[in-house]
DNA sequence: ATATGCATGTCGCAC
DNA sequence: GTGCGACGTGCATAT
């Protein structure tokens, strides 16, 4: 066996070989790789069942597990952070057991044969940025209301107004009200009901004009006739658009801050 | 090296080894697992950067690819199947790049150190099944309708009524209409209001008595009242109670065919 | 090819 | 803790 304080790793072993790696592996709470023939047991919240084949395990530190069939982005099995792991030999089978309280899940690995064991001491406080979510759409929205029109004002964002929230709330060059629905994908049938069930309830409390807008890069098919079925307005804007506007705007601050030049 | 046939794994090799077992295993369509540090662009429908970190890279034989770091149960990179990829090193790194198209987009991992390169030819033919899905709770229903209320006839399923589809459509023990939503997990305001939307065309329709009627394992906080106003019924049932009613039924299926001894 | 809705969805955030 | 909505959602299915 190779091993370090990084990485510690099995070819072939033997189920007695593996499973003393495995225990290891969760005691020192190691991110675990195992690759072989198995078959698993799901149950939880539904239930499942894997006849035998080869694949890959893979338990991290945190007690999440994902078990990874050769194709396919999505693992077969899995069970989210916060399990409890236990291994054993029996019958001449390595079993390793998955458990999560809340829901009550427990997912069952039980291989025959085992090709390769790693653990790996993997060491990530690397910082994650996303652009060109439907919050980064907000956001522009809000720093630059021109977007959406010429002469709108942002009132609120997010607010509570039953039966639900609205995305964006304010109102036009002509003083009406505005109510805005965000999409950072072509819009849906659902998106456009969405919207429109917020109009009774807010005409009926301000008294005067209301339009909705429904903001999203396109639409679905059909929803330009729902769209004036329901009396509702689309104005087209790309998240990723949305986003240059969010970053531009960082730099003129940094300009405005240090200098353009 | 160790390598067979099913089997070929590197540990700590440097960048140049690496890359030779990487694109082998590329050109062979195995599965790829590098471990390593490494930091992460993504570009296509948003853009992402992941700064310097360890995780675990996996490449699966359909083109598929996943990046895991030692937390979480989600990747926090990917790239469903189809994609195409390039490996290669430059400025003493090594550059992984994968392309997909439609959407068009790309995630680039470059590893300055790698603990670990492996290959694995999985074979997996093994079936997957599923049980306790909403789809599980249609077919229970409908093969046993006294599960939703005495008397119950159904009609039809996933009819489609303006403006979507009716998950079951029948009638009661009175011969008056019965239009059921039916959801896996606690059923929230959404779900209400989804079902409450075809009472008044199909009112419309048929000029007679319509019920609509929730089915779910449970109600959410505040849906009970939403219900009563909205003139919609509740009839609480469990996924998975369904899949022993259908897994029964299978059974019995099989004695009237073999006997049941 | 596109649209619609389910998912063992997961995850974060507000109440 | 529960509810609610976004997600680079992915995925199958129906049109």
């Amino acid at each position: 066996m190779h091993q370090n304080n990084k990485l510690a790793m099995l070819k072939e072993p033997t189920l007695a070989e593996a499973v003393i790696l495995i225990e290891r592996a969760f005691a020192q709470r190691r991110t675990l790789l195992v690759a072989g023939n198995c078959h698993v047991y799901y149950d939880g919240r539904a239930s499942s069942t894997l006849e035998k084949g080869e694949r890959l395990l893979i338990v991290k530190s945190d007690g999440s597990l994902l078990i990874h069939r050769p194709t396919g982005y999505e693992p077969v099995n899995w069970q989210p952070a916060g399990g409890v792991f236990h291994v054993e030999v029996k019958d001449n089978k390595l079993e390793i057991q998955g458990i999560r309280s809340k829901p009550r899940e427990s997912v069952k690995v039980t291989f025959d044969e085992v090709l390769m064991v790693s653990a790996l001491n993997l060491l990530d406080a690397g910082e994650f940025l996303l652009h060109a979510s439907e919050d980064d759409m907000h956001r522009a929205i809000l720093l630059k209301p021109s977007l959406l029109e010429e002469g709108f004002k942002p009132i609120s964002w997010e607010k509570h107004i039953e039966p639900g929230f609205v995305d964006i709330y304010g109102e036009d060059k002509d003083g009406r009200l505005v109510i805005v629905e965000v999409k950072r994908r072509a819009a849906s049938k659902d998106a456009a009901l969405q919207l429109s069930k917020y109009i009774a309830p807010i005409k009926a409390k301000v008294n005067r004009p209301v339009r909705a807008v429904l903001v999203a890069p396109s639409l679905a098919k059909d929803v330009q006739r729902l769209l004036s079925t329901l009396g509702l307005e689309f104005k087209a804007l790309d998240p990723k658009d949305c986003a240059s506007v969010l970053k531009k705007s960082e730099t003129s601050k940094l300009e405005s801050f240090f200098g353009s030049e």
